[in-house]
DNA sequence: CTAGCCTTGATC
DNA sequence: GATCAAGGCTAG
């Protein structure tokens, strides 16, 4: 594949496209970005568009609305809590080393380019809520036979989320139950907010929004409870990314050194999807809900849906991070449509523009991450799921999740009574698209161009011998 | 209200 | 003491 080389020409702000002056508020953004985030949070500021939510935001139309650039910003993932509440002024915040990891990732990223001779996205978003640490790192993979069990099964994996919006934000995690099984019938009501002040209060804001009231204790508006919960979950985008860099860039170089050949592209795709899968099964491996079932039935339910989670990453990846004309990829790296119609296959290339399709559908209907963090529980839990031993569980955290999805958008986005209904409409499609994608790569396995020791290739026979 | 420049202060 | 992201100030 062919490559650029303006590696990091773009110190762009990822709001209006103005030169950046640093990090602010939890990202590298410009000196003007800055200041309207810090007023309009600051001042509790709500605004209105004139349009339909979706004015373009560059540096000369900034100005123009301020309702669509308060909302990329919240986006592109600024932060609320980053601006604080008592004003203080000076010293440093709990964003301290995420800022410093970030440029560790951007150097990390620039020796990535070399080693695989990719071009590499050079701003990424950091649009996780809360890093988490401990994200152990053995560097060496289980054997393809211990695969599915031996990831299943062995310790867990320390969740240390950072206490940082816990403790910002209201109850500790504990405010929500943790239902050893929820059947239908016993649901709690769990996604209602926490008490709201006095006066009336809509959200404009498909965010946490902090309210100052007179004794400055934030609160969170208009999303639940739940949905809160699945943000902690989702795991670090850049300390996955990191990861799969790295782990990527070593097995390019010690082919090198045992004088192997270098992987393909395709390889090295193969090799990229198969380590996502692995961040996807210990991500389900670690949340909520998930880790209350049984092995048996958590290998049913990611067998069951491992591509749907794939493709619904990537996917994610591009509504959140993509740009017209190119795809991102996991590692950050950025390949050009072009360069993928000329010379990915009909098959992959058709796989690949089904996919910006529904890219663009989503971008459309302005899906957020708390949206998209629901979509994987949706996944995940499918109560279609046969022969599981506790299908009331998965049935009632199917419907829970259901519930929650439904509040939030109603309460993020009351202007659009049916996005929920909208975003459903789109399972389908994504799960069409997965179906392809795994029929595609059973062709290329077949035909023995898919790398060994494989989880993808695992999965695949796993799932094709219970159907 | 905007955005460029200034001051502050915890962390290294 | 240097750094650099917070908040503050103020012309336009």
């Amino acid at each position: 594949m062919e490559y650029t080389y303006d590696v990091d020409l773009e110190e762009l702000c990822p709001v209006c496209g103005d030169k950046v002056s640093g990090y602010h508020y939890g990202l590298l953004t410009c000196e003007s970005c800055k200041g309207f985030f810090k007023r309009t949070v600051q001042n509790n500021k709500r605004y209105t568009c004139a349009e339909n939510q979706d004015c373009k935001i560059d540096k000369t139309q900034r100005k123009r609305c301020p309702f669509c650039r308060f909302q990329k910003c919240l986006n592109v993932g600024m932060r609320l809590e980053a601006v604080r509440a008592d004003r203080m002024r000076g010293g440093r915040n709990k964003f301290g080393p995420m800022y410093k990891r970030d440029r560790a990732m951007k150097q990390q990223k620039k020796a990535l380019i070399r080693a695989t001779g990719l071009k590499i996205e050079t701003t990424p978003p950091m649009p996780s809520p809360a890093p988490q640490t401990d994200y152990t790192f053995t560097g060496s993979l289980p054997g393809i036979h211990q695969v599915p069990k031996g990831i299943l099964q062995t310790t867990p994996i320390p969740i240390a989320p950072t206490d940082y919006d816990r403790s910002l934000y209201g109850p500790p995690s504990l405010g929500l139950p943790m239902p050893g099984l929820p059947t239908p019938a016993q649901l709690p009501p769990q996604y209602q907010y926490t008490s709201f002040p006095s006066r009336a209060i809509k959200s404009e804001y498909p965010d946490h929004i902090q309210v100052y009231s007179g004794l400055g204790s934030p609160q969170i508006l208009g999303v639940p409870q739940l949905v809160l919960e699945f943000l902690r979950c989702d795991p670090d985008e850049l300390q996955v990314q990191s990861k799969i860099a790295a782990y990527l860039q070593q097995e390019q170089s010690s082919r090198g050194v045992k004088g192997q050949e270098r992987l393909s592209t395709f390889g090295l795709m193969c090799h990229m999807a198969d380590q996502t899968l692995f961040s996807i099964v210990e991500w389900a491996r670690s949340c909520i809900f998930f880790k209350e079932l049984k092995v048996g039935d958590q290998m049913k339910l990611l067998h069951n849906c491992w591509s749907e989670l794939l493709v619904l990453d990537f996917i994610s990846r591009q509504v959140q991070q993509g740009k017209e004309g190119s795809v991102v990829l996991v590692t950050g790296q950025e390949i050009e449509m072009a360069s993928i119609v000329s010379q990915a296959g009909p098959t992959l290339t058709s796989l690949v523009q089904r996919g910006q399709e529904l890219v663009q559908k989503l971008q459309t209907l302005q899906v957020d991450r708390r949206e998209i963090a629901c979509f994987k529980f949706l996944i995940l839990f499918n109560p279609d799921v046969k022969l599981l031993e506790n299908q009331a569980f998965v049935e009632g955290v199917q419907e829970q999740v259901n519930g929650a999805l439904l509040e939030y958008t109603l309460c993020a986005y009351p202007q659009y009574l049916d996005k929920f209904s909208q975003l459903l409409l789109r399972m389908p499609e994504l799960r069409a698209l997965s179906a392809q994608a795994e029929d595609y790569l059973c062709y290329k396995h077949l035909s023995g161009e898919v790398p060994c020791n494989n989880l993808l290739i695992e999965m695949l026979h796993a799932k094709r011998a219970c159907t």
